[in-house]
DNA sequence: ATGTCATCGCGTCGATGA
């Protein structure tokens, strides 16, 4: 089973690339980020002719996740819970599909952490929070024992061999020291990372700016990741990043990035 | 670390977010 993650940067924008890849890549699950749509916008006839099931949590403008699946949802749930009451999260940033496979059941997160930037405002401390948030949730979820990928656009560089120049992301909410920390702590509960799993190389990348030429001059950064817990980790086979799509006419500027499991 | 892009609001560009 082949699941991936890819921030579209906008679904308007982005259909008809979408639908390529999906028929070229041929994902069991999508999980998508930055749909910048409503629910009642989101162009689903055309998904579903792929043969998807189309599961969204949208807002006007920004934001916005959703999943994709050839199985069937046994469960939807919309939004990180709350850990305050009265931390409403406004922003459309996290849905989890439940799914039955041959192997028993399987849980996908779609996820788009807070840029964060710029540091000096409220941002940063929003990032941080919602990255506790979702350290809180996960940490319940393992204790069902069973698989579950996090996936999504974190928006953490997590060590500098994830970007092109280390000194330029020094003090950007991406690369900053808490951020990072955050993002090991969510490992450390058990959480190994896919791309991580199959390769060491620098300059592997799943951003790049449209500003600055930095496509051409492959000034990017790992920011798109794939968390498995150790009940997926076992049927881990292999991982990718579709790199060729940021080549495309009218590109993302994310790329999928996907990992297959045996179910 | 700016050679950009997407979205919205009502406007043919400016503000905003990334």
């Amino acid at each position: 089973m082949k699941i991936a993650t890819w921030n579209i940067n906008g679904i308007k924008a982005r259909h008809d690339n979408l639908i390529e890849w999906l028929r070229q890549a041929e994902p069991d699950i999508a999980c998508l980020q930055e749909i910048k749509s409503v629910d009642e916008n989101f162009p689903r006839d055309e998904i579903e002719a792929l043969g998807y099931n189309v599961e969204t949590h949208g807002q006007k403008s920004f934001n916005g996740v959703a999943i994709l699946s050839r199985l069937p949802f046994d469960e939807v749930n919309r939004g990180l819970p709350f850990v305050q009451p009265d931390d409403e999260d406004i922003q459309a940033r996290f849905i989890e599909g439940v799914f039955s496979t041959d192997k028993g059941v399987l849980r996908v997160v779609s996820l788009y952490l807070p840029n964060g930037n710029p540091v000096d405002t409220e941002k940063f401390p929003y990032k941080l929070a919602w990255m506790e948030r979702l350290e809180a949730w996960t940490r319940q979820r393992l204790e069902l024992e069973e698989p579950l990928i996090l996936a999504g656009d974190y928006n953490v560089i997590p060590m500098p061999e994830d970007c092109h120049d280390p000194e330029v992301w020094e003090g950007d909410a991406l690369f900053r020291p808490e951020s990072r920390t955050a993002f090991r702590r969510l490992c450390n509960l058990g959480m190994s990372e896919a791309i991580r799993s199959v390769t060491d190389q620098p300059e592997t990348y799943t951003f790049w700016d449209y500003q600055a030429g930095a496509w051409p001059k492959n000034n990017g950064i790992r920011i798109d990741h794939l968390l498995l817990s150790p009940e997926a980790a076992k049927m881990f086979t292999c991982a990718d990043i579709d790199k060729h799509v940021r080549d495309w006419e009218k590109p993302s500027d994310h790329v999928p990035v996907w990992a297959e499991i045996a179910a």
